[in-house]
Parts: C-alpha cells; sequence; structure tokens
DNA sequence: CGTACTTTAAACAGGT
DNA sequence: CACCTGTTTAAAGTAC
C-alpha cells in the first residue's frame, strides 16, 4: 500500500537506475535502455551524503542512546570499511600500507559512489596487476571480518533492544510487545541469515573456508532470550510453503540463548576495526595478506594458510584444482591466477559481488535502523533505566551508505538474499531442484537462484522482456497465460517490475506481438500466448559469443546466488576460448561451467535444439509450437484479475502454478516463500 | 559503419 | 468513455 506512493515517483527511472540499478546501468547492454550510457557514472549519483554521526551524543546517554551510538559505531565501521576498499581502490601505489589510514583521503562523496562509479576497467588501469590481486584477497579478508563483526554488533544491539523491551514488557500488556518483538526477531533472523549467506557465498567462492559450526558462531551468542522459540519459526516460514521442510533449520540454530547479558558488555567489546594483517610476501613477490584468523578457518588450515587455499584445494572462483600443500598452491596460484585477463575479469566480478553485499547491508541497516528508531520513539515504551529519548532523525539514517533510493519502499518481507538459494534453499528443496538441468533453461536457473534475490530488491533483472515473458510462460503447467497473468508473474517475481507498471507493460505486449516465438491463441475465454520454442530458438542464432556480453549481463543483474556464474562467465570471456566456440561445448560441461543464464544474455552456449539432445527436455513433449492445448478455463481468474500490483503481503497462495511437473523446478517452492 | 537486438514511447484499432 | 489487448512504427542504445 504505502508502497505505492513511491512507485509513482520512479516513472523516469528506467535509466537512472539508482543504486543497485547502476550496476545494471552500465552493463546491461541491452537491458537499461541506459540512457547516458556508460558516461552517466560519476557526476550523476552525487546523492551520497555522510555525516559524521555520533556527534550527537553528548554527555551522559540513556540506554537508548547508547544503543543508537552503538549502532551507529557498527554501521560506521562497516562504512568505513567501504571506505577503505574505495579509497583503497582507487590509491593504486601503496594499497597495502594505507588501507587504513587512506580512508579519509577520499572525499566522503566519492568514496561513497565508488563502489558503484569505479568501473572494473577504471580499477583495472588504475592498479597494477599485483596489486590488483593482493588488493582483492586483502579486502575479501576485510570484509570478511568486518561483516562478521557488524553482524555481532547488530546482532548484540539487537538483543539488548530485545531485553529492554522486555523488561519494559513486564509491565505492559503482554501483546503490545509482541508485534515489535516479533518484529526485531525478524529482523534479528535475518541479519543472522544475511550473514550466514555472506560466509556461505565466500566460502563457496573459496574466498573463506569455515565449519558449520563456526559459520553460525557468533550467531549463537545470539540474544535470543526474548524470544518465544515457537513463533520463530512461523515468523520464517511466514505463509510460505507449508510443505517446505526445514530450510529454515539454519535460522533457528542460532536460537540457544546462551546469549545472556550482551547488554553493556557489548559496548566495551568489540576490538574492530583494522585487524592486524599480516603481510606476507609470496615467491613471485605478490604481497598477500593473510586474514588474521579470527574464527573461520582455523580448523584445517595451518598458520601457513592461504585465503585462496583450503581443502586441498585452489579456492579461486571456479577453480578447485587440487594442490597438496601450501608450496603447490602457491605455484599453482602464480601460474594460473597470475595477472592475466581472466583474473582480471573475476576480479571484476568479485568486486561486483562485494558491492552487492554492501549495497544488501545498507538496506538490511536501514531498515534496523528504521525499527529502532520507531520504537525509540514509543512514549509508552518505558525505558527501565531512564526515560524515552527521542532520536534525532539525523541521528537515526547515519549511515552514509548509498541505498538505493526505493529501498524505502522496499518490501517489509523478509529477504531472502539470493545467494541463499543455491546454498540452502537446496537443502530444503525437494529433488527436483536438481542443478543437473539447469542448463537447460538458463533463465530459469538463474532466476531459480535468485528468485528471493529478484522478487524483493528492486533491481532489474538481467533478461530480457522476451526471455522473462517465455519464461514465465513456460512456468505454467500449460505453458500458456494470459497477458494479465503475464503481467502478474512479472510483478510477482520482480520488485523491479511493480513499478513503472505502463512502461513495461507496454513493453511486454510490444514482445509479445513482436516476437514471432510468443504464439497468441484464442480461447474461449480469450486468449493465451504460447511459446514456439523453435521461433525462440531461431532468433538466438545471431551468434553472440556470449562472452563480454555474457559477463554484463550477469554483472548487471548481479546477484549472490549467481556469483560463481559470474566467475565462470568471466572465466569464459577471457581466457577460455574454447569454451566460448561452441562446439567444444558438450552439454555436461557447459552445465558445470556455466550454469548462468544466458538465456538471453548472449546465450553462448546455447547448444541448441535441433532438437537438443540437451535443449529444453521439458519441452519436447508438448509441441510447444502451434498445438498447444489451449487451456478451456484460465482458473486463476480471481489472480489475473486483480489489477492491483500484488506486492506487499506476499499472497502467493494464489499465485502459484502447480509448476511442479516437469518445468523449471525452481520456482515452484519458492513461489511462496 | 552497418546490422541485429532491445527497450521505450506512442499511436491506433477492437473489445469490454 | 475508460480501460484492456494487440499491433505497429519510430527512435535510441548497445553489441558485434
Amino acid at each position: 500500500m504505502m508502497v505505492e506512493s513511491a512507485s509513482e515517483t520512479i516513472r523516469s527511472a528506467p535509466s537512472g537506475q539508482n543504486g543497485v540499478g547502476s550496476l545494471s546501468g552500465q552493463a546491461d547492454g541491452g537491458g537499461g535502455g541506459s540512457s547516458g550510457g556508460g558516461a552517466a557514472g560519476p557526476a550523476a549519483g552525487g546523492a551520497g551524503r555522510d555525516s559524521a554521526v555520533g556527534a550527537d551524543s553528548n554527555g551522559e546517554m540513556s540506554p537508548a542512546e547508547l544503543l543508537h551510538f552503538q549502532q551507529q559505531q557498527a554501521l560506521q565501521v562497516a562504512r568505513q570499511f567501504l571506505l577503505q576498499q574505495a579509497s583503497g581502490l582507487s590509491s593504486p601505489g601503496n594499497n597495502d600500507s594505507k588501507q587504513s589510514a587512506s580512508a579519509v583521503q577520499v572525499p566522503v562523496s566519492v568514496a561513497m559512489m565508488s563502489p558503484q562509479m569505479l568501473t572494473p576497467q577504471q580499477m583495472q588501469q588504475i592498479l597494477s596487476p599485483p596489486q590488483l590481486q593482493a588488493l582483492l584477497q586483502q579486502q575479501q579478508a576485510l570484509m570478511i571480518q568486518q561483516l562478521q563483526e557488524y553482524y555481532k554488533k547488530q546482532q548484540e544491539q539487537l538483543h539488548l533492544q530485545l531485553l529492554t523491551q522486555q523488561q519494559a514488557g513486564k509491565q505492559q500488556p503482554k501483546e503490545a510487545l509482541g508485534n515489535k518483538q516479533l518484529a526485531f526477531q525478524q529482523q534479528l533472523l535475518q541479519m543472522q541469515q544475511l550473514q550466514q549467506q555472506h560466509l556461505l557465498n565466500l566460502q563457496r567462492q573459496g574466498l573463506v573456508s569455515l565449519q558449520p559450526s563456526q559459520a553460525s558462531g557468533p550467531l549463537q551468542t545470539l540474544p535470543q532470550a526474548a524470544v518465544c522459540p515457537t513463533d520463530l519459526p512461523q515468523l520464517w516460514k511466514g505463509e510460505g510453503a507449508p510443505g517446505q521442510p526445514a530450510e529454515d533449520s539454519v535460522k533457528q540454530e542460532g536460537l540457544d540463548l546462551t546469549g545472556t547479558a550482551t547488554t553493556a558488555t557489548s559496548f566495551a567489546a568489540p576490538p574492530k576495526v583494522s585487524p592486524p594483517l599480516s603481510h606476507h610476501t609470496l615467491p613471485n613477490g605478490q604481497p598477500t595478506v593473510l586474514t588474521p584468523r579470527r574464527d573461520s578457518s582455523s580448523h584445517e588450515e595451518t598458520p601457513g594458510s592461504h585465503p585462496l587455499y583450503g581443502h586441498g584445494e585452489c579456492k579461486w572462483p571456479g577453480c578447485e584444482t587440487l594442490c597438496e600443500d601450501l608450496g603447490q598452491f602457491i605455484k599453482h596460484l602464480n601460474t594460473e591466477h597470475a595477472l592475466d585477463d581472466r583474473s582480471t575479469a573475476q576480479c571484476r566480478v568479485q568486486m561486483q559481488v562485494v558491492q552487492q553485499l554492501e549495497i544488501q547491508l545498507a538496506k538490511e541497516s536501514e531498515r534496523l535502523q528504521a525499527m529502532m528508531t520507531h520504537l525509540h520513539m514509543r512514549p509508552s515504551e518505558p525505558k527501565p533505566f531512564s526515560q524515552p529519548v527521542t532520536v534525532s532523525a539525523a541521528d537515526s539514517f547515519p549511515d552514509g551508505l548509498a541505498h538505493p533510493p526505493t529501498s524505502a519502499a522496499a518490501p517489509v518481507t523478509p529477504l531472502r538474499p539470493p545467494g541463499l538459494g543455491s546454498a540452502s534453499l537446496h537443502s530444503g528443496g525437494p529433488a527436483r531442484r536438481r542443478s543437473s538441468d539447469k542448463f537447460c533453461s538458463p533463465i530459469s536457473s538463474e532466476l531459480a537462484q535468485n528468485h528471493e534475490f529478484y522478487k524483493n530488491a528492486d533491481v532489474r533483472p538481467p533478461f530480457t522482456y522476451a526471455s522473462l515473458i517465455r519464461q514465465a510462460i513456460l512456468e505454467t503447467p500449460d505453458r500458456q497465460l494470459t497477458l494479465n497473468e503475464i503481467y502478474n508473474w512479472f510483478t510477482r517475481m520482480f520488485a523491479y517490475f511493480r513499478r513503472n507498471t505502463a512502461t513495461w507493460k507496454n513493453a511486454v505486449r510490444h514482445n509479445l506481438s513482436l516476437h514471432k516465438c510468443f504464439v497468441r491463441v484464442e480461447n474461449v475465454k480469450g486468449a493465451v500466448w504460447t511459446v514456439d520454442e523453435r521461433e525462440y530458438q531461431k532468433r538466438r542464432p545471431p551468434k553472440m559469443t556470449g562472452s563480454p556480453t555474457l559477463v554484463k549481463n550477469m554483472i548487471s543483474g548481479l546477484s549472490y546466488g549467481t556469483l560463481n556464474a559470474s566467475y565462470q562467465a568471466a572465466l569464459a570471456e577471457s581466457s577460455f576460448p574454447l569454451l566460448n566456440s561452441p562446439g567444444m561445448l558438450n552439454p555436461g560441461s557447459a552445465s558445470s561451467l556455466l550454469p548462468l543464464g544466458h538465456d538471453d544474455a548472449g546465450a553462448p552456449v546455447e547448444p541448441l535444439p535441433s532438437n537438443g539432445s540437451s535443449s529444453p527436455p521439458r519441452l519436447s513433449p508438448p509441441q510447444y509450437s502451434h498445438q498447444v492445448q489451449v487451456k478451456e478455463e484460465p482458473a486463476e481468474a480471481e489472480e489475473d484479475r486483480r489489477p492491483g500490483p500484488p506486492m506487499g503481503p506476499p499472497n502467493p497462495s494464489t499465485a502459484g502454478p502447480p509448476e511442479d511437473r516437469d518445468l523449471e523446478e525452481e520456482l515452484p517452492g519458492e513461489e511462496l516463500s
């Protein structure tokens, strides 16, 4: 509801992108109608304003203020980190030594924007190869640590908050607090999830290796005391899939309340910034930073470990080469991952990853802030230690982090970050979600992985309208949809399409009409649209080597879940000529190497069809071409008739096409998440 | 530079 | 008449 209003304002956004959008803006290729092309960058986003916070705290602080202060500190740490990143990246020579110190040297505004403004290319130009590598590692290590600390802080604060409220609550009717607590718990869980997801991603990319138990380590100290255990599952499940297994188990893990009174202690606790990094020079002379082993990898990794080495294999994104020992690994690292196009490409992708994470973080932080701010303002909320405090507006959103303007309107539904998709969702999900058949329908796999992400994040999906429409249609059992149903699918699946309706709907219609692959079939009840797969495939031939385009597309739509894919893409782009030659790709390898959504993204690999041993198996049965049997009765009359953007409250129930079947096994479950 | 592909915008025709 | 569906045309960007 409230969200609606915001949507209007954006109308002209298509090109402008925003926050995240900027990513897609430049890279998007076809995607974004990016107005100014890449040029727009630097000047455009002057939004980032950063006010030194904390000044607010004068003399004595009430608990509430304290909280805020802490939170701000945490945020600042995070922000500082960002700054460091930015400055570190932009100051060529001395990344190592100056890392922390140089943060200030970059004008804030620049720093704030840089993550998005600094194009990979620029980076490349600015940095020398070894620097790039070293930097990357360093930053990753840094980021991991800082993220962890940041989360920890946030969680502690949340805990404190909860405790506070709980106390207060004792004097109040329980229900009064119920909601708030729930909200907090939700936020809390979200944080956990986010953190876990980050770690997972990082881990997956070989950036860090840690034991599951450790991963959740920091979380376990979490304040759950105030939480009614029984609430949680529901919280997360929400109206989600009833049958959904315990994909949420993760979150519950943190429930043991060893947390106790992190309250006051948390304040004194944290050693935060500038973790002691141990530098160390590799044989090739490249300075390498070893992560200060906090909690993560210590296990299986010997002291002389390398961030990119673990479990006896190279953790370089997409590599996994086995190395018996560190020495061998280093050798491998220097030979295989020396500075070349491929490495830099991967580096670029990693940058995007980082940026994306930051954005995500910013969003969540902002939300949290808002929540806390809101609660603080409640006069009815008697503070155990002191009187209610009103938080100054300036104070409440100290984070200068560049968050997409839209974030305010972001749906409140728990956002399950994308990366999670592949990782944790898998565990819980039915067997049908096999990655193996992903390559059959790339877009779907992409979507599957990032479903949640696109659903909640206001990011333009890196797919063309045509491919999206096709996807929508293919997702249904009948492989046919009315226009309205297609609309609904768009809004349901992508937060991005919940606004600018006139624009994209027009585009959808346009595409339907324009592309031969979309066939309109008259039906009793009107007309439905189907996909003529052959036609669809036909129009791919325009060979796009897929490489660069692909990468860009991937990046533009970058989302955690795709990271791996992105890497692969980057890989393909720069130095796997053989991969680029369709001939070389057998489906098998293709699937494992390029699990991305090249569906529209250039379809480099797309084996093609002629009958496709590999291609859409699912499609084979029904003649997707002309004789689609038109469903007599669109069934979800109620749903598709609904004009309003179905957003906020996930009311998926209506939506869910029984998908199962054989087709895109991905959507089904999530539909309701 | 030309071509292909996308996206966005908009006009217009039929239907409801 | 307003709105929805579809169809077309045109312009502009991007990638190859």
